[in-house]
Order: structure tokens, then sequence, then C-alpha cells
DNA sequence: AGTGAATTGCGAACGATTTGCAGTAAGTGA
DNA sequence: TCACTTACTGCAAATCGTTCGCAATTCACT
């Protein structure tokens, strides 16, 4: 389903700024922060706001389309995806790394086991240093 | 080894802002704003001023003694504790509870054994409902 | 094309955190 | 105990990402 469709069965508008900020969120297929996607979104159309932008970005986030993160001083965004893919986050080139681990899943369960707590969703950060950071001496 | 004396060793001065925002965040023992820290000590001593708690709390996250968590919008603070406590946030009363969940160290291995990112901490945060919460229907 | 409401752009407001600076007080050595 | 040095503080102003109010625009539907 397009974002399109996706905004439509919902009730809400298409408009410039939406799709934009979509697309772009969709291409890039990383972490970017707010003034990245602003100026991302501004190579294709420099008269869209950042105020819109946000918007864009808070609807989003309600409608479970895309995952907000907080790194360090400021936000990120990123398309929503599982939550048993964990984060590997470089200390040096502060590249952010998707990692498939099926562990978590074995986490969740063992606190829904021992513990009283219900979990509804996990978020797993590693912080270190990455391949090519670690291979440049 | 008490606050004064990791300060000393360390050559910072003992003041009475940084052993008051300790003093509180030892007590309190869980996850504290900067606006209840700056509270807290303000029942000690009306005098001391918001910079100098937000000061003692980056000399005291430089120094690895307390570690510094982003709960949606604002920071929050702790004493540090090991990376394999890991914290479940209540989603209805915003409560942290801590978990000492071993599988924390298989998944650290996990990362190390399959990828070649070289982990150095490890974060991991549920969110969920806690039990008096639950219970409370 | 015309209508009404949702959405935008703009600029001002916000609020947590930070900074510059002059004054204060912690540590040191006499 | 008393100076002396300078790290640290209080204050107020600045910063900066994000939000808000509102008039103008644009979308969806007829």
């Amino acid at each position: 389903m397009s974002i399109d469709e996706v905004l439509r069965a919902q009730d809400f508008r298409v408009t410039r700024a939406r799709t934009l900020v979509w697309q772009v969120l969709d291409e890039a297929q990383s972490h970017l922060s707010a003034a990245d996607i602003l100026q991302r979104v501004h190579d294709y159309d420099e008269s869209i706001n950042s105020s819109s932008v946000y918007r864009a970005l808070s609807l989003f986030a309600e409608l479970e389309l895309v995952r907000e993160t907080r790194q360090g001083e400021l936000s990120t965004w990123e398309p929503a995806h599982d939550d048993a893919v964990i984060h590997l986050r470089c200390e040096l080139c502060d590249i952010t790394i998707h990692f498939d681990a099926p562990t978590v899943n074995n986490l969740r369960k063992q606190v829904g086991n021992i513990t009283n707590f219900t979990p509804t969703s996990i978020d797993v950060r590693i912080s270190g240093v990455c391949e090519s950071c670690s291979s440049a001496t």
C-alpha cells in the first residue's frame, strides 16, 4: 500500500509536504534528523516549510509509519520496522546499522515470564565501533 | 568511595551544588528529570541555580557516575548501573523499573560473533504496562 | 468551477539546556 | 588562621530544535 493510499484510507489528505517527506524517508532507509529531512525535501521543493515537515513526521509517527529515536541531542526518524531488529550505532562515524537479532524475542519472553510487566515494544541499541571504523585503525 | 572522594581524586572541587545533586540522585535511585532534581536540591538549598545542576550532571556523566536517558521529550538521570540491567517503562504511570536480564549478555555476544561490529555498551528499554497498572484494570 | 474543511507557510513563541561573565568560595601553602 | 589562586557558581541572556496561532492556500468532493 502506498503512502497515498494509507493516508486516504484514514481520511487524511495527500499533500505535497507529506508525499515528499515520505519519499525522502523511504529513499534513505536510514536514520535522518529533521534537518536532514528538510534539506532533502528542499531538493525536491524549496517551498516546503519546516513546520510541515514536523507535522508530517508526527502524523506518520501516530500512524506508526515511522519510528522516532532520540540519538544524543536530537531526534531521528526512519521508516518503522520490527522491534526485533536492533540498532548498532557506531560511536566514531555515527552511522546506525540494523541487525536482526532473534534473541530479542527471548528477552521479551523472559521479561513476560519472570516479571509481572507486560511488554508491548522493545528497543535495543548497542553502541560500539563499526567494521569500517575499526579496520580504519 | 564517596562522591567527595571521587571528585577530589580527579582534582575536582567538592562544592555544595555537586554534593546536593549527587545526594538527590542517590536517595531517589530512580529516573529523575532535571526539573525533579532541581526541585529536590532546592528542598535542601534554595540558592542553588539550575545551571549548576546541569553542570554537575554533565560532570557526573563524564565521570560515568550517572547515566542519562532520553525519555520522550526530556532527559532523565539516574546513578550509573550495569548495562545488563534493563529498563521496563510503564506507558501508563511512566515509572521505570530495573530488571537484571542475563540474556542481555547473550545478545552482546551474538552481535560480537555474527557481525563485525564491536559493542561497547548496550541499552535495552521495554515499554509496556507494569504490574500495578495492569491490576488496576 | 465552487464549496468547506484540512493543511500549509509564516513568524512568533516556547522551553529545556547552554553560555559569558563578574563575583564567590574551595583548596593550598605559609 | 590568613591570604592567594582559580575552579566554580549565580545570573541573565542566548541558543536552537520544535511547536503554535492564524490567515492564506489547497485538497477532496459535488
